[in-house]
This record gives structure tokens, C-alpha cells and sequence, in this order.
RNA sequence: GGAGCGGACUGGAUGGCCGCUGGCCGAGCGUUCGUUUAAGCCGCCAUAUCGGCUUUCAAGAACCUCGACGAGAGGAAAGUCCGGGCACCGCAGGACAUGGUGAUGGGUAACGCCCACCGACCGCGAGGUCAGGGAAAGUGCAACAGAAAGCAAACCGCCUGAGGAUUCAACGCCGGAGCGAUCCGGUCGAAAAUUCUCAGGUAAGGGUGAAACGGUAAGGUAAGAGCUUACCAGCAGGCCGGGCGACCGGUCUGGCUAGGCAAACCCCACCCGGUGCAAGGUCAAACAGGAAGCAGCUCGCCGCCGAAGGACCGCGUUCCUUCCGGCGCGUGCGGGGCGCGGUCCGUGCCCUUAUCGACUUCCGGGUGGACCGCUUGAGGCGGCGAGCAAUCGCCGUCCUAGAGAAAUGGCCAUUAACCCCGUGGGUCUUCCCCAGGGUACGGAACCCGGCUUAUAGGUCCGCUCCAAGC
RNA sequence: CGGGGUGUGGCGCAGCCUGGCUAGCGCGUCUGGUUUGGGACCAGAAAGUCGCAGGUUCAAAUCCUGUCACCCCGA
């Protein structure tokens, strides 16, 4: 906690494409937060629960059941999320919780959701705004 | 060359860019913490001392940022089926129940695991599969079929004896018909056959069935039967030999048979306290809850006792009041309800009899947070030795993931090996070559030893059978 | 981490404890009848490796062992 009020500047680590660990999710409050909240997008691919955070980042939180597939299977899809969350953390909105929950089955090409997941955080925004 | 059996190992490589986790080293004008050096101010003034504050000096710790270095999923990490370590709880000890295991000997921390060996069954063989004993303790089960499914009985049958009935050829006799051959009827006796009843013997034979109280042969008998004999199979006991032992081999004797199922209940021997790293420990918070109210002061309410006053002149009684005093305040016995631990034993919570809060201090379950537990261990590798082996001993050497909404990754390039696919091409039939595509099961969650299951392929070792050649 | 349950025609279930009987019931499907036709009704039929693999037994859906899949509960 201490050191996200001692470095709030983060534009350092934006420029180097970092994923630190206070850009996560990790409290069950949060995720419940995130799902009360009930504002959520989708498409093929995925399903995006989003909740302001007031933070001037955006935090991602995973859900990813068993039914999905084995454990090999859900490591994949997360892996594949975390990667597209910090490719294109740049071009998130600020102070937003996202909790991103795969629809398929199978685990996609990663440039799929690099292109989804972005499109789905500014939906949550602009759902979020009014 | 073909078919097959058993075992061991392996589970792609190199490079580029961007990331993640933890370790170590260094730097930093970063933040916090306490220590230290010096100065100033304050505690009426001065000095010494002490305390506090501000600035400063130095080194340090924790966190943060940056940089460098080296490390980072498996043979099954899986399923969670066994066994342990470790941790806490419980315990004087135990009984019962439940559960598990089951030839023998060994290995091990331990095991339901492993090794060796014994037995049964399967396979031409290399080998594979299975498992305690008890049904000559008890209770029970066996559909259908069958006389009968466990105890020996006796439905048919076979045989003997007694009694009865029936049938009948020939012969004899009598009577009748006929000219006669002959025919018809009756009758006696003997033999025979069939059948019934009763009494007895017997279990050789009887469609069945998974299974029917040894098998074959000879004798024997009224008929038969281990009734007798020989051989075989099997049982029990003794002796001899081998083996630590399970057991094996041989021999003698006995009696002639004692069925199957205990992965049906059960009997016998052995094992087992419970919970599990969300175990458990430390730290700081907030909120319930519990305990104590003491040393200078507790307060309110309730109950009882006392005191004072009043209703009533005195005493007594009853009632009411109190800036009055003391005691008690949730304990104990009993009852009821709901639970927990396998049961006994025991125990938790709530309610009732019957009736508490505020405040202070202390304790503090559970929950969420941080840290520890957390990776050096029944450890890996190599060598030597003991042992048939599992395994063990000694010596040397190495340190090799520690996450926590959960790291060990993403994208790309080149490439090895084998097999497959089927498209195109090359003398498209095989073979071969080139280009293209595909190549597993699966992700540490406290740690080990096993088991089981999944698995593209590849490598190696030992062995068996068949065929051909020499 | 610990505990429990289920798997049987296309669907939902019974049978399993205590082994043997035609593996049964309802819905559905098909055929025929009835009706002008449909529904309803009547009659008949088909369809089941009892999740899988071993074992015990004369005999296994049932008993035992292993295994696979799914579901539920507690912390």
C-alpha cells in the first residue's frame, strides 16, 4: 500500500510496459465490488466486469472457472490475458477494475484479445461516465 | 528375418526483443525507524547534569527505485488410494464397536509398497495372473432342472420272502358242433410272464445339473456295496532327508471320504487416539465476547438485612420514602431443549427455576492483513564394499522453484529425430528425393516413500518361439 | 484438505442391501385399429455393452478391487 501513495507516478513504467503487482486485483472486496457494481461487457471472447477504482491506474482481476478446461487450459487463458492487459495498459482508461472472465473454451491467438480487451475497458467507461 | 516377453532411460535444441517471481551484490537527491557526533532553543537566571524540540554528522535496519549477476514445473507435479515426517489437541489406562491387512523369509521411518522364494492356474516358451487358515466351531445360501443339493435319505430301479390277481402255448380229461380235417367251451396241474400289496436287503444304474458321498479292473453276492484285493487320485498321522521358513521329496500306517461358497455372517492373528500447513506461531488494528473492580473516586438498577423518618401516642406488625450503611449480583444443585466427538465415559451452547447494564483495566475465540512455518531433505550425483535382490554402510562432491486472485510467460526466427497425412512435383506401381502440414499427457501449493491412471515419439539391455542359411 | 453420492432403452427413475426369475415402470418412438381427419383411446412392436477393466462364484446390474466421468457438502 505504502508504495503506491510514495509512487503514484507511474509513467516511467507505463513507457516500459511493467506489470506490477498493485495493478491487480488480489482482494475478494475488490472483486466483489467489481461484480455489485453489475456493468459489465462482452464479446466472442470475453466477459468484463468494470468498477471505478480512483486510482490513477487501471487494475485487472482474472476469473477463469474449471469450466474452461484443465489446468494447462487456465494457465494459458491467463497468461494470455495478463500479457494483453500489459501490452495495452497504455491505451486502458484510468482509475477503472476490471474483472475479465474467458467465454471460449479454447484459448485464443493473443493479437485476438489484444484487440478485445481494450474495446471492451472503454465500453465499461463510457458505461461508467453518465 | 518374423512374432513376442521382461526391464531401464528419455520427455527437443539454439538465438533475439518485451515481461514475472524470489535470491545475492552495488548505487540512490527517496521514505520510515531507533542509535550516535556537534550546535542552538526551552524547562525563572548562570554552571554541571537530566529531559524535550530543531538543525547537523556518521554508520545501520526495513521498504522503495535503478543497475549487474546467476536461478526458476514433472515423470507423472495428476488422481488423492495407502504409509510416514512435522504441527497442534486429547490422554491413568482400557473395553467394545468400526475399518484395514493376511502363504513364507527379508528390506524399510512405515506401508496395503518392494525383493526373493513357496503354492494354484494360464501360456509351446521367455513369462503372466491370483492369494491367509477355518465349511472334520456355529448360523446360513445354491435359481431352473432333478428322486435327492447335504444328513445321508430312498422316487424309479435291482434282489429276497409272503399274499393276491391276470394272461397263456402244448399235453391230458370232459362237454358241444361237424361226415371229417377241425373248431368252440370248461377244467386240473406244472412251468413261465405281467401286475398289485406288504415286509426286508441294496445304492451298481437313472433324463438333470456348475456340483450327486472316489476312479478302473478282478473277485464276491439273492442283488449289491471299499465288502475284499491290485493300481491310481485324494485325506489324516508317524518317521527319514532337504530348507531359517512357507514347503518339497521319500516311506510306512490308518480309515475308506469327510462336497462348494467365508471378495455371506462369522471365528483366528496383527495394525490403528483425533485433526490436518486454512496444522500451528508472531505482530499491529477494529468489533463482538469474557473476567475483575482492587490501590485515591466508581455510578445506576434490583433483591435481602439494618438504620432513620412518616402513616398512628408508645411497643409490636404491615406499608411507603431515602444525597444513609452493609451484603449479594449469576456461582452451585435440579429440570428442559438443541448439538458435538464412533459408543461407554465425557463435553459445548441456549432456555427455565431467577433477576443486569454503563465505565476502567486485563484477557481475547473467530475473521480479514503482514511475517514466520517454507524448503537441507528417510536429498541428488559419483566411487568402493556387503547382499541373489529389494536395500544398506563408508568416502567424496553438489545446493537444485518457493507462488499466494496464486510467478516459472508472450511474440518471432532457425533447426534435430521418427512416424503419419495426403496435396503438388521429380521415370506419381513399390521404393527414394524435394516442397507443405501435424507431432503427447499434463502445471509445484508443507515435505517425503509407494500405488494407480494419462502419455506423441525416441534410445538401450536381457530373453523366448518360429523360419531360412552356414 | 476432508467427507458423501450418482452412472441402467431417447428422457426420468425402480431393481443392487439379501447374487439366479423375461432387467421392470412412466413419458416418448414405430405399426395397426377407431375417426371425415387430428387429438384422446385400444391393441401390438422395437429399442438397454446395467460407465469401463479385472476378480470371487456354477452363476454378477447386484459382491470385491482398480479406474473414468459428473454432482453435492464441510473447512
Amino acid at each position: 500500500m505504502s508504495r503506491k501513495i510514495l509512487h503514484p507516478d507511474c509513467a516511467e513504467a507505463v513507457e516500459h510496459r511493467r506489470l506490477l503487482p498493485e495493478y491487480r486485483l488480489r482482494r475478494d472486496a475488490d472483486f466483489k465490488r467489481a461484480y455489485d457494481r453489475r456493468c459489465s461487457a462482452s464479446d466472442g471472447i470475453l466477459l468484463v466486469f468494470g468498477e471505478a477504482n480512483g486510482l490513477p491506474h487501471p487494475r485487472l482481476g482474472l476469473s477463469v472457472s474449471r469450466k474452461v478446461g484443465n489446468a494447462i487450459a487456465r494457465n494459458r487463458w491467463k497468461r494470455l490475458i495478463r500479457e494483453a492487459f500489459r501490452l495495452t495498459r497504455a491505451k486502458m482508461p484510468i482509475g477503472l477494475d476490471l474483472v475479465v472472465i474467458p467465454r471460449s473454451k479454447e484459448p485464443p491467438e493473443l493479437s485476438a484479445i489484444l484487440e478485445s480487451l481494450p474495446r471492451l475497458a472503454r465500453r465499461i467507461e463510457q458505461k461508467l461516465r453518465p
